[in-house]
DNA sequence: ACGATCTTCCAAAGCGCTTTGGCTGGACCC
DNA sequence: GGGTCCAGCCAAAGCGCTTTGGAAGATCGT
């Protein structure tokens, strides 16, 4: 059922019932109101592009997930983040658009969504520390939200992220107030922003407490439950192991765990971990207290204030650059105790 | 820059450039070259919108993420599924269009995709044993591919699958062989197709085997890390509990074995397990002996072969209904030993 | 030299919508 | 009764592309 066939049927033009389904006051009450029940008894809905091309704008967002074409990994959080985001575009009625690419193929990717004008807005997502795309998609002009930030980046842009460095300082800070002095970071990748920030709070942590901080007990890698377990399997095989681990993930913690386990040493007890936990949906349980202690941010609303921002700057025409900041909330579970005495 | 003003500047008409991009035989091996010049360095690209419009396709596959209303998880291997298949988009210059949708609104969700003509088809995933989706689309007339089946629809449709009975069939044989007796299963949400025909391989092997299934030792719900630790837990406990554990993803088997472990048992000594593994890649290590043994089968794959199969679907006329079954590989772990003398 | 045949290009229609600008007829005012 | 105003409707243009159905000029055969 299309608009030609639909106004046919009523013995109205095109014009009209388009008007009357788009809310126009130039119609007469009595006419909307068939126009409106003849809609849904034949179910008509407007052709998406034919619409997008007569109003100039596309009602969908953009999402480019970057899979490094090295290790094949697609972050598990980009699927909460997504969950998150989609719910404010289903509220509002925008599409998502989502694109797999290598990150070599990224430039091009973002000028053909331009060029095509098949979205209003992108999402940028795991931006790193020296990101070119924020240049990019300011010279072309697309309005766009970035999921964490830019350190190098010195104009003003849009983004949204979480506390990072403060969070792990707070971290660090616990893990010192129980007595720790050893303690590991087991990072994300280095030229990721947000684990630079994190290490930075890590360190600053570190040298308040009057620790220096020592390379043999910080590791950096893509966040899989296998890293973490190698990587805690060689700091606690040091002649003077950690006896705290703050990780990046909840995933890689559970490898952290299993080196700590395989070892016979008791979690929370013998060995203590911080973790940082993004609040998927599959990991956490909200009747039982928390295995692990953790720095605990929600993804799943970062994506959904991510797109309610977006749309904001999309549908205002100034779109002033926007930015929030979450802060982490620190949960106690069941992986942290004093330091053990020093033997 | 557009078609009208690109072929402003070349002094051609719109329809010769289209023409000379698209590929057409009429119009000169010089003029095209021009052409193709002229719109590489302009960076121009056709509106998807209007070419769309004019040629009645929207180039674009839509996939439809459940969030069953009551507990709000994102299954994580939608992740890697949507990468597989954003992979094939990619080559095929087709895009991908996510919505998420609350259960209840499934339906309107689908006949709007129809009738606004976003996309050309559909993937359906998560389908239920009794999912009402197959008719609805069929209905419709859109185009779809299902990932898993629909066991109740009689009539044809395509679909990519795991051999779910004859993986978990094969694996409960395997712990048998092992001398296990008493073997519980950990399943997902028994709606769920896919956890039908696992239970039933489960069941059929107890059988041929000669052993009685339990209630006690079978639990289903979604597949999350704290459900495979209180499953477990709960089976433990149990006067006469299981040697071994079968159990269909591998995040709820992390729960399981945190919960062997916590009683002090064994993993692969005490007590087995053998989980189902979608091979994701934050859990994969290519490097090491896999910690559990599974019943392994790429869901990136799947994910690849379910947008190639409706790619083909969509760009062949007849569009006659495909379907593929794929079997999963059983990887021996550590998780696995022979069951412990009977104490 | 002249019609037939290619080759190469183009004007215009059409895809399905929104929006502009205008038109009609009745209510209202003096 | 004539003018003004407003409510309610509509024809047509326009969004940016592809495709149809020529048309002009070059080439060829005779």
């Amino acid at each position: 059922m299309r608009l030609k066939e639909l106004s046919a049927r009523l013995g109205l033009s095109q014009t009209t019932v388009s008007r009357a389904l788009n809310g126009y006051d130039d119609v007469s009450e009595d006419t909307r109101n068939r126009v409106l029940a003849a809609a849904r008894q034949h179910n008509y809905r407007p052709d998406a592009r034919a619409r997008g091309l007569a109003m100039g704008r596309a009602r969908a967002i953009g999402h480019v997930i970057p899979t490094s074409t090295r290790h094949e990994i697609v972050n598990p959080i980009f699927a909460d983040f997504i969950a998150g985001a989609g719910e404010t575009y289903a509220r509002e009625g925008y599409e998502m658009v989502l694109s797999v690419v290598g990150d070599d193929d990224e430039a091009r990717l973002y000028r053909d969504l331009a060029a095509t004008r098949r979205v209003d807005g992108i999402i940028v997502h795991g931006p790193r520390a020296d990101d070119p795309r924020v240049a990019l998609l300011r010279e072309l002009g697309l309005p766009f939200v970035v999921h964490g930030r830019v350190s190098e980046e010195t104009g003003p842009y849009s983004w949204v992220d979480v506390n990072n460095r403060r969070a792990f300082f707070r971290a660090t800070e616990f893990l010192r107030d129980l007595g720790h002095r050893r303690i590991a970071l087991v990072n994300g990748l280095e030229f990721m922003d947000f684990a630079q920030r994190r290490r930075a709070g890590y360190l600053a942590a570190l040298a308040e407490g009057g620790i220096a901080a020592d390379p043999a007990t910080m590791a950096s890698g893509e966040m899989t439950e296998p890293y973490g377990h190698r990587a805690a399997g060689r700091m606690l095989a040091l002649e003077n192991p950690p006896t705290a681990f703050l990780v990046a993930s909840t995933i890689s913690a559970l490898g952290v765990r299993r080196a700590i386990e395989e070892r016979g040493l008791g979690l929370g007890r013998d060995v203590s971990i911080v973790t940082h936990d993004d609040a998927l949906g599959y990991f956490s349980d909200p009747d039982a207290v928390p295995v692990f202690t953790a720095t605990r941010s929600s993804v799943r609303e970062a994506g959904r204030l991510a797109a309610e921002m977006l749309l904001e700057i999309v549908e205002a025409p100034d779109g002033a650059p926007r930015q929030r900041l979450l802060e982490a909330v620190l949960t106690v579970g069941l992986s942290t105790g004093p330091a053990p005495a020093a033997g």
